[in-house]
DNA sequence: AAGGATTGCATAGTGTGCTATGCAAAAGAT
DNA sequence: ATCTTTTGCATAGCACACTATGCAATCCTT
């Protein structure tokens, strides 16, 4: 097998230096509109249905708990959501959103848009579309093992 | 055009999922070497070519002069490194392995063989270098239109 | 040689992710 | 009904990325 190891040659490397790209060029884009990356994600779901509770964010989206606690605290303290009591679990809060949070909408899915196709713009659309269907499967399969490994003494006891 | 914007077709997310599991199957596979995903590439660079600065490496891995310090500070604390004074500028540290980092090498390396075979394993062999190609070509388009991008004033002046 | 511009690095502050921990409320078991 | 477990959330602490800033050393221009 080959002894060299090139961080040219490595999908996580690739997927890494991808991802902070990405993550740059979105950032430059909604900042105008007073909005990060991680905010973005998180308006997208409650776009599509608002007043979700912590934990169906966190599984809509794939983070830990914690990670989302701290992005919906930055999120209320920048007028973006308000949380009001769950009339129906005292533990729970409601993710509401503010009307300025409404109003971002057109614009920040626009500049989304734009991120993405200038991204792209180096390949067909066949290459593209083959492009997304290659990361959802490599993200599924990462997924697999890893929900697959409860850690340590996951299957001993 | 599409009036919906799903973050399962959208470039941008399934990059920034694809790269947090890299980064978490990674970090779980040298976390017993005591190594964390970003000193691992720091180590890549100098198991090349030891006794390189803070800004070769920060050249070569393509981040910044900030987060690159402060990798370094880690790798020091952590006696995976030694920083020499430059016998040709004053202003410089010759960033030198330890005994411990340059035998961490091949397990090192074959953890992130592993870790990339593993996360492709979903795909064929042909597959694979086209999805590493994709991926290479997106990162060059995003990074043409960055270093074209100046900034405020970039071109005013 | 002197002065201004550039380079090499450190530090502060922030965002986004993680694990680990703790607590209160809810749900389930007996 | 009480006791245990699970659930929902917050917080602390860390890694790693960024921008902005500052300082000392070097380089370049004159």
């Amino acid at each position: 097998m080959d002894m060299t190891f090139s961080k040219d040659r490595s999908a996580g490397y690739l997927a890494n230096h991808m991802a902070r790209l990405f993550f740059a060029g979105l950032s430059r884009r909604i900042r105008p509109l007073g909005l990060a990356p991680a905010q973005f994600m998180v308006l997208l779901e409650l776009w599509e249905e608002d007043g979700l509770s912590q934990a169906d964010l966190v599984a809509r989206l794939d983070v830990e708990q914690a990670t989302m606690a701290n992005t919906l605290a930055r999120m209320a303290r920048d007028g973006l959501i308000d949380r009001q009591p769950s009339p129906t679990d005292r533990r729970a809060r409601l993710i509401c959103l503010t009307a300025r949070a409404r109003a971002l909408r057109p614009q920040a899915i626009a500049a989304a848009q734009a991120q993405n196709s200038e991204a792209l713009a180096g390949l067909s659309t066949a290459e593209q579309a083959q492009f997304l269907a290659l990361m959802k499967t490599v993200i599924a399969t990462m997924q697999k093992r890893r929900d697959a490994s409860p850690g340590p003494g996951g299957a001993a006891e």
